[in-house]
DNA sequence: ACGAGTGCGCAAATAAAGTA
DNA sequence: TACTTTATTTGCGCACTCGT
C-alpha cells in the first residue's frame, strides 16, 4: 500500500511505501488521520540517490532521518494513488497542534537537514528559484521559532492541489501556502514602504513649491531691475531735455543773465539749439553726433561749448586724468574765473564766517565730465572704473583753483618784494 | 651746477551733509 | 547716534624749467 504524503519542512508531497512511515500500518485505504503528523523515512533519494527506487520499510527506525510529514491519501497501487490526485483535488487539511506537540519521538531537524532537502528532489524541482528557497527559508526558520506546526496550525487558507507527484505543479503548492506571519510581515513592510513612500512624496512637493516660489521672487527682481534701469534713463532724458529747454526757450535769458554774472567767457560762449549735444550730470555713454566737431578753429564739446583746436589737441595728449581734467577746466573757464570760484559754491568749514565763492555751472561741469568719460570709455569698459575716476572730477578742479589761488598769492608775495625793494 | 619757481599728485585735516 | 561721504583747504614732496 501506498501513501501519498506532504512533508511539512518543504510542502513537498509524493507517493511512498506506507512501510516508511514509522508505526503505521492501515488496514485500508481510509485507515489513517490527516490531522496527525506522522514519522516518514523519506528513502534514499535524500542521499542523493534515483527517486525512481522505492525506498524499502527500514528495519532500524533509530538510526534513519526521520521526517515530519502528513498523510493526504492512501492507495493500493503507487499508479491507482497517482492517478487519483491527478483527477481530483486533495484538500490539505488543517494539523491539530496536538497531533504535532505529541509527537515528540519524531527527530528534529536541524540546520544540516534544511540544508540536505535541497540537494535533490524526487520531483527534479528546480535549484534556481532563488525567491521559492527564501520563502521556504523564512517558513522554515518560523516554524523552529514558533514550534513545528505553528505555521501551519496558525494558517486558515484551504490548498487545493491539482497536481501530481514530479510535475512543476508541485511548486504551485508551495507558492500557494504562506505562512500568516509571513504575510504580516510582508504586509508590514509594504505599509511601512508605503508610508515612507507618502513622506518622499509630501516632501517633494513641499520643495517644488519653494522653488516655484523662489522663481516667482527672480522674476519680480528681474523686472524691479528692469524698471529702475528705466526709470533711470527717462531721469537721464528728462534732465537733458530739461537742460535743453532752459537754453533755447524763454529761459536762456535767466540762464544767460545767470551765466555772464557768474562766468565772463563771452568768446566761450554760444548760442543754444536744438541740434545742439544735450548734457546731463551724467555723461551719456555714447558719443553724440555734432559733438567733437571742428569750425572755424575751435571744437564743439556740446551745448555750445567751443574750445580751441590747437589746445584741445594737446589735451588728447595729456597723461592722466588729473592733469587733463585741470587743463580742460582752464580751457574752458579760464584762470581769472577760475581763481574766484568754487566748485559747488560751499564756503570753506575750515574758516568761520567765511564768504562763499559762487559755484561753477553745473551744465559746464556736467561738460568737462562728459569729455573725461570718453576719454576713459577709450581705455576701459569697466563702468565701476569709469564711475570711480569721474567721481573725482570735482576734486581735481577744486585743486586747481586752489593751484591757482597759490600762484597767485605767491605772485602776490613777490610784487610786495619788489615794492619794498 | 645750483637755487627758485612752478606744476602735479597725494595725504591729512576739517566740517557739513547724508545714511544706516 | 555713529559712521560715511563730500567739499574744501593746507601742507608736503617730487620733477621739471629757467635764470644766474
Amino acid at each position: 500500500m501506498y501513501a501519498f504524503v506532504r512533508f511539512l519542512e518543504d510542502n513537498v508531497c509524493y507517493a511512498l511505501p506506507v512501510s516508511c512511515v514509522r508505526d503505521f500500518s492501515p488496514r485500508s485505504r481510509l485507515d489513517f488521520d490527516n490531522q496527525k503528523v506522522y514519522a516518514v523515512y523519506r528513502g534514499p533519494e535524500e542521499l542523493g540517490a534515483e527517486p525512481e527506487s522505492p525506498p524499502r520499510a527500514p528495519r532500524d527506525w533509530g538510526a534513519l532521518l526521520l521526517h515530519k510529514a502528513q498523510i493526504l491519501a492512501l492507495a493500493e497501487d503507487k499508479s491507482d494513488l497517482e492517478n487519483s490526485v491527478m483527477q481530483k483535488k486533495i484538500k490539505i487539511p488543517k494539523l491539530s497542534l496536538s497531533h504535532v506537540e505529541d509527537d515528540g519521538e519524531v527527530k528534529d531537524y536541524g540546520e544540516e537537514d534544511l540544508q540536505l532537502r535541497h540537494i535533490k528532489r524526487p520531483e527534479g524541482r528546480k535549484p534556481s528559484e532563488a525567491a521559492h528557497k527564501s520563502i521556504e527559508a523564512v517558513v522554515a526558520r518560523l516554524e523552529r521559532q514558533n514550534g513545528l506546526s505553528l505555521g501551519h496550525s496558525t494558517c486558515p487558507e484551504e490548498v487545493f492541489v491539482e497536481a501530481s507527484p514530479g510535475t512543476e505543479d508541485m511548486d504551485s503548492l508551495e507558492d500557494a501556502v504562506v505562512p500568516r506571519a509571513l504575510y504580516e510581515e510582508l504586509l508590514r513592510n509594504y505599509q511601512q514602504q508605503q508610508e515612507e513612500m507618502r513622506h518622499l512624496q509630501q516632501e517633494l512637493e513641499r520643495t517644488r513649491r519653494q522653488l516655484v516660489q523662489q522663481a516667482k521672487k527672480l522674476k519680480e527682481y528681474g523686472a524691479l531691475v528692469s524698471e529702475m534701469k528705466e526709470l533711470r534713463d527717462l531721469n537721464r532724458r528728462l534732465q537733458d531735455v530739461l537742460l535743453l529747454r532752459l537754453g533755447s526757450g524763454p529761459a536762456i535769458d535767466l540762464e544767460k543773465v545767470k551765466s555772464e554774472c557768474l562766468e565772463p567767457e563771452p568768446e566761450l560762449r554760444s548760442t543754444f539749439s536744438e541740434e545742439a549735444n544735450t548734457s546731463s550730470y551724467y555723461p551719456a555713454p555714447a558719443p553724440v553726433m555734432d559733438k567733437y566737431i571742428l569750425d572755424n578753429g575751435k571744437v564743439h564739446l556740446g551745448s555750445g561749448i567751443w574750445v580751441d583746436e590747437e589746445k584741445w589737441h594737446q589735451l588728447q595728449v595729456t597723461q592722466g586724468d588729473s592733469k587733463y581734467t585741470k587743463n580742460l577746466a582752464v580751457m574752458i573757464w579760464g584762470t581769472d574765473v577760475l581763481k574766484n570760484r568754487s566748485v559747488t559754491g560751499v564756503a570753506t568749514k575750515k574758516k568761520k564766517d567765511a564768504i562763499p565763492k559762487p559755484p561753477l555751472s553745473p551744465h559746464k561741469l556736467s561738460i568737462v565730465r562728459e569729455c573725461l568719460y570718453d576719454r576713459i570709455a577709450q581705455e576701459t569698459v569697466d563702468e565701476t572704473e569709469i564711475a570711480q575716476r569721474l567721481s573725482k572730477v570735482n576734486k581735481y578742479i577744486c585743486e586747481k583753483i586752489m593751484d591757482i589761488n597759490k600762484s597767485c598769492k605767491n605772485e602776490e608775495r613777490r610784487e610786495a618784494k619788489y615794492n619794498l625793494q
